[in-house]
DNA sequence: TATGAATGAGTCTTCATTCAT
DNA sequence: GATGAATGAAGACTCATTCAT
């Protein structure tokens, strides 16, 4: 009845085309932590997979189809990982928070950054990742991001903890950017440095007391 | 007698060798505007230049090594204008100053976007560019971009015109990245938006206020 | 009990293997009527004959000899048609008799045409079809095609209405050859246009009387 | 001044590069004698020819081009060669010059019928061989062939050594097709036979003088 | 015996680099 | 030194065939 089963997922439960399908995203992801996406051929994904060259095209269009959604299932769970740590606005002190959210922040761009690299280097796959994340424009902090800690600001505001002419949207580009610069090295592969963990503690103080 | 003169630069004075060698980089900084590394192809680069397929390799390593080279003096050129375009400490007044410095960076990250962009597709690139801007890990700012920066604030901070327990550090990340943040869309083609312009400023503001 | 049927197969009566083996030839020739030989893949096949891309190989030695036994099958209907049709010779006048063949030969080309196509394209299969013919080497009107003509011809020779030294091979050749070049056209796609079912007649009016 | 030369036309008199294009056509016509057109890789094509892989592309767009080209090639040079052997009408006797026309158009027809083949296995490059060649819809003895004989009937007509009353076109049909019949074998690789050599002659005959 | 996913050899094409002129 | 055609190593993708179920 059912025809054969790859030899890298014949040891699975349930079903087989399901998990070569996650498997080969698998792969893709663990390569592209240490290539770029043109430096990833079809018949190393192949080798590394333990699978033949044509399988991949049994479950996406193409290699960038294959690319892209391991980029967007990634990102994806980076997100959701960066909303369940947001802290929860009129609870514990704001540097306090303002501190955990930048930590949040630091550990999310610290894994996004070699996902943003890689889209970077394609513009085609640039182009679809936006629309399947309906980011518009934004690449670092995508959209979803941004809102996670413009709404913690927000809120900061509405209850009163925030001074109400406080710029929420300078304050969300400062914190999110800063991180980001922050992260940068690790996109090229450097480890992220306990020096810029303690850095990242600093920008909550610093923006919340202000320069004067 | 001399050898052959390249036609593209027949009537130019001086040594041809080092007219064709800057010619080459010129062209290949227009390429880079509008098309990614890979996409540069060593024939419509010589096309391009008015130039044989050949003569790359007689002042370049390799066609990385070129664009390497044409990357990394257009960087330089872009910080030496933000370098000049510093407000000088003590003078005018804090919000003012930290306002001019952040037109600076955002006009300076407009431009070195698409820069930045074209280099984090090609890891082999970026490995080298970094060694050759010695600024260890940071693509985006540079460390000379952010010695600027934090320059000016060490200088207000001596001057006793910012608080002695600022942290000069923390406040140049916040801002560079900040305005990194807002020309990220450039990075995608996207033209700057005068709306992001006008947000730079509040960023100044924010900064130097401070949230509470 | 019995082994597994073919979905496409399920509700016919008689020996399933039959029926699948004969479904496999009919789906075949109606994919030949619009796609060259080498257009046709065998899962395209599969799908437009409901079954699995597996079964061809249950029932042909390999996709060529499927899509050859079609085309044999295809040629034999053909052939026979025409003998169907063919005139008594005796009977009736000289002229009307070779303008009735000459349609019947029309009407038979014009369907063989893209059969002739399909084979001529495939040197491999050429090969083994005319094997299987046992013409040995007339692909067009094949070696029974011009056994027909030739015998309406022979016996009107016998009978006296044609004279001793009319050279029928000649005649059996120069009728069959041009009413296959006017066929040509359709092998290209082309619908026979209704002005060269006019012209077969003058075929047989010119055969018949000569040029002088 | 001048690059490299290719191997296999190194010996060559003038223009390397058009002696490399010829090289390529010429080798292209040899093996399209004996295989499909499907069946030359551009790996072999290389290989035949002595050059690397990538030369054919210096001189055409892609593989089709190159076998079209050789084919269109191929084709005007066996018109051309008809053209010259067509016997002037009004000159010797009548049948005499059908025998000649006959023989002129058989060894046109054997030369011809490989590269007829090869073209219907590929409908694309049939498509655009007709419109290079302009005959719209007559792939063998195609438009000029036929109009060749056409064009000596109907003079002889004009010249009243034809009755007024033939059908110069039913005529020129069954020349052409009688003779691109018996052509046929050597499409698939047969030798003309000399029995087939003398068959064409009786074709002149049994024209000229009818059935009757 | 039917199924249909897995297989992997083979295809055309691109393009950085070389090198005879 | 300049030229630009030749080189040939990849690369992505197709598809007839196999085979575990």
């Amino acid at each position: 009845m059912s025809p054969r089963v790859a030899r890298a997922v014949s040891g699975v439960e349930g079903d087989a085309g399901v998990a070569l399908r996650a498997h080969l995203l698998d792969i893709v992801e663990g390569l592209l932590a240490e290539r770029s996406v043109t430096a990833i051929t079809t018949r190393e994904l192949a080798r590394a997979a333990g699978v033949s060259e044509g399988v991949l095209y049994n479950y996406f269009a193409d290699k960038n189809d294959l690319v892209l959604t391991a980029l967007v299932r990634g990102f994806a769970e980076l997100v959701a990982r960066l909303e369940a740590a947001a802290p929860a606005a009129g609870e514990g002190t704001l540097v306090e928070n303002v501190v955990t959210l930048s930590e949040a922040l630091f550990a999310l761009h610290v894994e996004a950054m070699p996902v943003i690299g890689k889209l970077l280097a394609e513009p085609s796959l640039l182009q679809r990742f936006m629309k399947d994340i309906h980011a518009q424009t934004q690449p670092f902090g995508g959209k979803q991001i941004r809102d996670a800690v413009l709404r913690y600001f927000g809120e900061e505001r509405r209850l009163g903890r925030l001074a109400p002419q406080v710029d929420v949207d300078a304050a969300t580009d400062l914190l999110v950017g800063g991180v980001a610069l922050l992260a940068m090295p690790t996109m090229m592969g450097a480890p992220p440095r306990a020096a810029h963990k303690a850095r990242v503690r600093h920008f909550a103080k610093t923006l919340v007391g202000g320069l004067t």
